[in-house]
DNA sequence: CGCAATCATCAGGAAACCTGTTGGTCACAT
DNA sequence: ATGTGACCAACAGGTTTCCTGATGATTGCG
């Protein structure tokens, strides 16, 4: 394994140089970083990475997804997307239909087996997600996620009017 | 460019099939993604990836860092951070030399180029992380640090004892 | 109808990961 | 002092993820 970060580099180390640098960003990734590697580690077992999980559960959430629409949700080219929907699709994991109304697009759906393999890890990853929010309490956890979805938010594009 | 999340697979969408599903990783995430995307292009001109650049602030903290410890940091494998060392050294951006009091190591430092290159994006990337959080306040600001930075805490290895 | 926008896809390539292995160095306990 | 194990860097070889650029099919609209 060797994958989690050990002691030398963590914890606050003697030669920082301070400044007013943006720090908020930096946090960000670094929690998003740890969670990915610990889902890493979950999904391992089954064969897909982190990122076909969550986009697996972005299908989940949202059936008949095209693979643009994917791309978007994930602020990848649809040339990338195609790669890994190819992927999921090879495994068994989603299929696609021509969408009736747009026959452009191919619409996308879990199937059977991608639901199970969703099913199968709920616990997991909700007892992942738990561990990351145990110091937190109820208020504090709904005080985070309205904060987030506040930057992203403002990270939106169109700048004005 | 057209990477912007645009207007379709955005907001609240109607077939959401709500669960009680963890929702903060994946609010994290979106949020660390955008942030990126935004980053990727700012730094883009100067030739570099922001997974680049973010070593390099990294570096600007921390000077002298070997590459297991920049690593271990990023949680990703030696060989991994091997091929970015060897890429920003060819750029002319850091130095490594050997540590005297351990003959295993490679130190690495920011060179002036490397130092030059950081400040000219300071004022680009403080203007995007104001931006992310322009909708809170300072005290929300503060708050959010806090948990995040409990949350990465809560993610690091060392289950009990 | 023509034209711009959108979707999927092919081609080719770069970046960022990985496993596995080797050789040098160090710490520590036989 | 001699293992032995942990660590660091690096080489070899490979996969996944991402990119730009180009093509063809479809759609909506002026």
């Amino acid at each position: 394994m060797a994958r989690a970060a050990s002691r030398d580099s963590a914890g606050e180390p003697a030669n920082v140089a301070e400044g007013p640098r943006p720090s908020l960003m930096y946090a960000i990734k670094q929690v998003e970083l740890a969670a990915r590697a610990h889902m890493d580690e979950l999904v391992k077992p089954v064969g897909i990475t982190a990122l076909q999980y969550t986009a697996l559960t972005v299908l989940r959430r949202h059936d008949g997804l095209s693979s643009a629409q994917l791309a978007r949700n994930s602020f990848v080219t649809a040339q990338s997307m195609a790669d890994m929907v190819t992927a999921l699709e090879r495994r068994g994991l989603i299929v696609r239909r021509r969408d009736p109304e747009n026959r452009r697009a191919l619409l996308i759906s879990l199937t059977c087996a991608g639901h199970e393999l969703l099913a199968e890890q709920d616990a997991a990853m909700t007892a992942l997600e738990e561990r990351m929010l145990a110091d937190l309490t109820s208020r504090q956890r709904l005080d985070l996620e309205d904060y987030l979805n506040r930057c992203r938010a403002a990270l939106s594009d169109r700048p004005s009017h």
